[in-house]
DNA sequence: GTCCAGAGTA
DNA sequence: TACTCTGGAC
């Protein structure tokens, strides 16, 4: 039988995978293999706290790691721990925010902060069930930062595991789902040291992008990003600039100094204020 | 034009 | 399940 034959029937749902000793060991090997010699070296990496891990997972998601190098140090030098964070104003929290993108999570954030503090005395609970209540922070989150940060040998999938786990045991096989792909991730995992081993797998995953190109057009969850230029998010963007240089504007204001269509404005700050990334006060809108 | 250490919502 | 949300690098 062919290998991918062998190995579509061994995804069947609700089906463990069964991988032979010799064949984990074999897959880890390889991947420990690269990992010695191209080690990607980050401050989040280099000194690990719960606070830490939180911060660069919530960063990093969607988000390339060269994107968020600076940012992140400047960030934890202006918060550093969640009691710092939960004090400071929203509108300190988006400013460093602001070039990360995905602005809600700079919301998430501060309010998880605020969370820890009061309901966790301001100690990073090692519960990936307790984590994911938390704004922002969904399954893959939840994990990651358990894995990083308390070193737990639990399984999820991101965008550079993805690729390894459907370069190496997916074959040519097509629409492959996140399920799937977990029960692979689950049972390769090295319970010894679970953290260097995500380290590892998502920089052995970094080179087979560059290498053999984007393997997850083959996932069942793969959404081609749809442009920027002109686009609902570039607005928004914008709008919070605004509001971060000058506190407070009139919609009137804003549509001024937009040039888009007074309806367009005014709905991307409905949506902006439903988020409560910012907030009406009378006719003026300011950050929330 | 395509991508990114995904999550929230309906 | 499908859709929305950043913004800069490449």
């Amino acid at each position: 039988m062919k290998k991918e034959q062998e190995l579509k029937k061994r995804t069947r749902p609700n089906e463990v995978v069964k991988l032979s000793p010799q064949e984990i060991t074999a897959f880890q090997n390889k991947i420990y293999r690269y990992y010695m010699k191209h080690r990607r070296p980050f401050a989040w990496r280099d000194v690990i706290s719960p606070y830490r891990v939180f911060i660069s997972e919530v960063m990093l998601q969607q988000t390339q790691t060269t994107r968020v190098i600076d940012k992140f140090a400047l960030f934890l030098s202006v918060f550093p721990d969640f009691a710092t964070l939960a004090q400071s104003p929203f509108s300190e929290v988006l400013r460093h925010w602001k070039g990360l993108g995905y602005n809600r999570r700079a919301r998430f954030l501060h309010d998880s902060a605020a969370i820890i503090v009061e309901q966790f005395d301001g100690e990073l609970p090692a519960d990936p069930e307790i984590l994911e209540r938390l704004p922002g922070i969904g399954p893959a989150t939840a994990a990651s930062i358990c894995v990083f940060a308390f070193d737990m040998a639990l399984s999820f999938v991101e965008t550079n595991i993805r690729t390894v786990y459907l370069y190496h045991f997916f074959g040519d096989q097509e629409n492959v789902s996140d399920r799937e792909l977990l029960s692979f991730v689950s049972a390769t995992v090295d319970h010894e040291r679970p953290r260097e081993w995500y380290y590892a797998l998502m920089d052995y995953g970094v080179m087979l992008k560059k290498s053999v190109g984007n393997l997850n057009r083959k996932s069942r969850h793969y959404v081609k990003q749809s442009k920027f230029e002109g686009s609902d998010r570039q607005v928004r963007g914008r709008i919070l600039e605004l509001l971060l240089e000058h506190d407070s504007l009139s919609v009137t204001e804003l549509v001024a100094q937009l040039t888009e269509p007074a309806e367009r404005v005014q709905r991307l700050i409905d949506t902006l204020a439903a988020e409560q990334i910012v907030q009406y006060r009378g006719q003026q809108v300011l950050l929330a």
